[in-house]
DNA sequence: CCTGACTCG
DNA sequence: CATCCGAGTCAGG
């Protein structure tokens, strides 16, 4: 049993005797195995005080997370598997019809073949893969023309949920306690986050119909109890005006207005209460396009507007938020001079290609300088909180464990009876897990299961 | 920008 | 026949 620990992740150790010792002992044991390999890999990034104060701590976390495990409504899943068998069989067969032949749909080439060449259908020419011209969803939306793009696009989405969700997630349940055991590593991200795989539950679909119906099925598996969300609302942007120190940003974190909103009424220069709806969507996409570092390219493609036009909101939007602008602007020199970025609890990200001369590669490495302290510290402050979160829960005897993690967002499944003092808990230990220039919020939800969650704290 | 899984060839 | 691999695509943050 547990063979998926064994497998990878923080799971390194075989089971299989030990099936009956507790949580706990087999965390404690895990750490010990784990100490050498963590510190092989951390240590190279000089994280001592990192690494004694978090990574270490955190293995046992890990640990008790992949033991514990999350409950599947196998039968829903099941249920719906029919459905969308039935469903892409139709589609298929329309898809043909379309075509006026069969072929492998699932085929780029042979699906580029038909559109672009059979149909004579127009390639987007700005997009190309090493093969030929791209046929990714974006591409197929613009195809309005033919009926055809329509009815691959919702072939794409349904066959891909069932194979990688659907179908497969049902198979992963563990016989012994009837959840599903992913495994969580430490230590192959760039940026400090954690990753999960076999099955990575970080990437569970959330948006869409069919993406809702698939999140209903993940459900609080014991009887009287609930599962727990707990989600920091815009982590990145608020670490972002703290390191900056932008006045402007900061303010309006600390009145906790509409973020969007409130940048929209800074790009256009109109009242709050004028922002249109377009407006708003407009200055989303700035808002979140900055922790990547986006370029004026990327940002006009998903406007849709004219590179120029991006340039512009872009503009005015550092003009609006002066700090942001020098950070973007900064950072990388600095990243270059140093040879590496920072976070906030000082994990380091090396970034030699800083240095090179080829443009594209350089460009590259200059937005992961940007991006970096972002996502690493919001993954350094998630860390603390789940420490925090651990021992809180222990200090007060709450029964309360939890089970996954997000990157931005904290699931756990929690006796009803005790919901309210654990998520007053949960939000505490996540608000408080560090300290910025501008309050940490928390969004807490509980409900039957992760789609339908209602306010909790 | 950061990931992992699936499919094809 | 089994297995690996790169490429393409797309799920999440």
């Amino acid at each position: 049993m547990f063979e998926h620990l064994a497998a990878g992740g923080t799971g390194q150790l075989g089971l299989g005797e030990e099936a009956d010792a507790d949580a706990a002992a087999l965390a404690a044991r895990q750490v010990a195995l784990l100490k050498p390999r963590l510190e092989a890999r951390l240590g190279e990034l000089e994280l001592e005080g990192l690494f004694a104060e978090v990574e270490m701590p955190l293995v046992g976390v890990l640990a008790e997370m992949e033991l514990t495990g999350v409950a599947v409504d196998v039968d829903a899943l099941a249920a719906l598997g029919e459905r969308l068998g039935a469903r892409a069989k139709e589609m298929e067969a329309d898809i043909y019809g379309l075509a006026g032949e069969e072929f492998n749909i699932g085929s780029p080439k042979q699906l580029r073949q038909i559109l672009f060449e059979k149909l004579g259908l127009p390639p987007d020419r700005t997009k190309r893969t090493k093969t030929g011209y791209s046929t990714d969803a974006d591409v197929l939306a613009g195809l309005s023309e033919h009926e055809i793009a329509a009815k691959v696009l919702e072939y794409r989405e349904v066959t891909k949920l069932k194979s990688t969700y659907v179908d497969a997630l049902p198979r992963l349940v563990n016989a012994e306690t009837g959840r599903i055991h992913t495994s969580f590593n430490q230590a192959v991200t760039a940026t400090g986050r954690l990753s999960s795989t076999n099955p990575n539950l970080q990437n569970i679909p959330i948006r869409g119909e069919l993406g809702m119906e698939i999140r209903r099925a993940f459900v609080a598996g014991l009887p009287d109890h609930v599962l727990l969300s707990a989600d920091y609302s815009q982590i990145e942007l608020r670490i972002l005006a703290h390191i900056t120190g932008d006045e402007n940003l900061i303010e309006i974190f600390l009145r906790d207005e509409d973020l969007h909103r409130a940048a929209a009424s800074e790009i256009f220069g109109v009242g709050p209460g004028d922002v249109t709806p377009p407006m708003r969507s407009c200055a989303k996409m700035v808002n979140f396009g900055i922790p990547y570092g986006i370029s004026d390219f990327r940002l006009a493609r998903e406007m849709g507007v004219s590179v120029e036009e991006a340039g512009r909101y872009r503009e005015r939007y550092f003009e609006r938020f002066p700090r942001l602008g020098e950070y973007v602007e900064e950072m990388p020199k600095a990243a270059r001079a140093q040879g590496y970025v920072k976070t906030l609890l000082g994990r380091r990200r090396p970034l030699p290609e800083l240095r090179t001369r080829a443009s594209g590669v350089r460009r590259a490495a200059e937005r992961m300088a940007v991006n970096t302290p972002m996502q690493g510290s919001a993954a350094d402050i998630m860390k603390l909180a789940m420490l925090r979160v651990r021992d809180s829960l222990r200090k007060r005897g709450l029964g309360a464990k939890m089970t996954l993690q997000v990157h931005d967002e904290l699931v756990l499944e929690t006796p009803r009876a005790e919901l309210p003092e654990t998520a007053a808990l949960v939000r505490d230990c996540m608000a408080e897990a560090y300290e910025l220039r501008v309050p940490l919020k928390v969004a807490v939800k509980a409900g039957g299961n992760w789609l339908e969650m209602e306010p909790a704290a």
